[in-house]
DNA sequence: ATTCAAAATTTGTCTAGACGTCTATACATA
DNA sequence: TATGTATAGACGTCTAGACAAATTTTGAAT
């Protein structure tokens, strides 16, 4: 590589990654090449390639991890927490293809837990959806939702038929409901979560646990989703 | 100094330094130290004091320039640039004392440029106001300004007594006028409005020159402003 | 006093090397 | 199966030195 006079030759390498980036050659989510091969690539000093990645560092291109390597940064979806915020609006507006996947579906007795939150007894049927939710194919969010099976029998099937649970809960009368209590933390995911995520187990996810109720404020759905806290971020107002 | 083990040096540095301008030993506008009195004063290389600031000026705490030194970075405020703003209500509302010191004022006839602007025959009388801006004792800009004479007899003495161009013009019956059109650019400032701007030379303002109309469209002021490009931000909707 | 050029000062960039920390992997051990 | 250990790979930090670029200061000439 020959340098440009008057640009600084980590500015000029910053440009040419940016490039590389921008064409394709590094797509997001891919490892880029180790500080030691874009030494050797460049022919530069190791810390030149560190202040030219440093930089795409800052304008969030880029991110690095020590150990592991540096990568593409995948474009962070904001998804803002309100109380009618639905996923498959909030990836459309951002031109993104949404898609909501069911991987398997269950009816059981309620746990204490999900009998509290869903406002029912302990052992009430309720069905279990196990879903994965996606943009343009990538994984953004897994999600464990518990809806009592009484009201919402068959609703399996038009879930998988309309992959929108806004869609189905119409077919059951409920044209409107919203969020009523968000809880939000931040932990490591499972094997089976890491994996239909598609990230590596040590990165964290951001976890969810919510109730939904319909107009007349009964709890129609409860649910713990795992978002990739590398591909998404929360937005509350 | 000493470290503490388990951060690194140049964090604690910028720790320190972040410190130090917290309490006052270091105030906005002051230059910092040198890399090299740093260097001694911490006892380390060079290039850990330089990533230690470099952090900083990434936080916007300082602002560094080659062959000067680093200063401690003024608030910079923003100036949002709508038809109605008007300068003590910005500055106020940032809970900021505005000021308008007039300089001086004259009455003479109105130069091509003017006389343009303000819809008037060239040779018109017109009064020049020079005023300065200040926030909390800091001028932030300098403005230069002609109204036509005749409509404005004895507004200097208003100007004067009020400090605010605004109300000045409400005891002519103006209780509303706009901004019709403003023009931004940047330049280096004269040595008479680096002086009252209380900066260097060398450092840009960023020059405006605007016209107001009263509600019936009727040019009412012609003006041109230089702002402290280190104290002001223009923002532009 | 002013102007102009050289010197000194100060920050910016690049190279070189050493060592620390974190990750991933393979292997041995309990 | 689970856990600890060793090792290699990769990024993070720190030191050291040499120039380059921008600015300020100094001093001589006018």
């Amino acid at each position: 590589m020959d340098w440009e006079p008057g640009l600084s030759i980590w500015k000029q390498i910053e440009k040419q990654l940016l490039a590389d980036i921008a064409e394709g050659v590094f797509s997001p989510g891919d490892k880029m090449p180790t500080e030691m091969e874009l030494v050797r690539r460049f022919g530069v000093n190791r810390h030149t390639v560190r202040r030219a990645m440093s930089a795409l560092v800052d304008t969030n291109v880029v991110r690095v991890e020590q150990g592991r390597g540096a990568f593409v940064q995948e474009q962070i979806l904001d998804y803002p927490l309100g109380s009618k915020t639905r996923f498959s609006q909030i990836v459309s507006g951002r031109h993104r293809l949404p898609d909501k996947r069911l991987i398997s579906s269950e009816v059981l007795k309620a746990s204490v837990t999900v009998a509290q939150f869903l406002d029912v007894k302990p052992g009430t049927r309720v069905i279990e959806l196990f879903s994965v939710s996606e943009a343009d194919g990538v994984p953004l969010a897994v999600a464990t939702s518990y809806l009592p099976a009484a009201r919402f029998d068959g609703i399996v099937e038009i879930f998988t038929e309309t992959k929108s649970l806004t869609e189905a809960l119409k077919r059951f009368g409920i044209d409107d409901y919203s969020r009523k209590t968000t809880r939000i933390s931040a932990a490591l995911p499972s094997s089976r979560v890491a994996s239909l995520l598609k990230q590596v187990k040590n990165r964290p996810v951001i976890s969810t646990e919510s109730v939904d109720v319909d107009s007349a404020g009964v709890p129609i759905e409860y649910g713990v989703t795992a978002f990739s806290s590398d591909r998404v971020q929360l937005i509350v107002e």
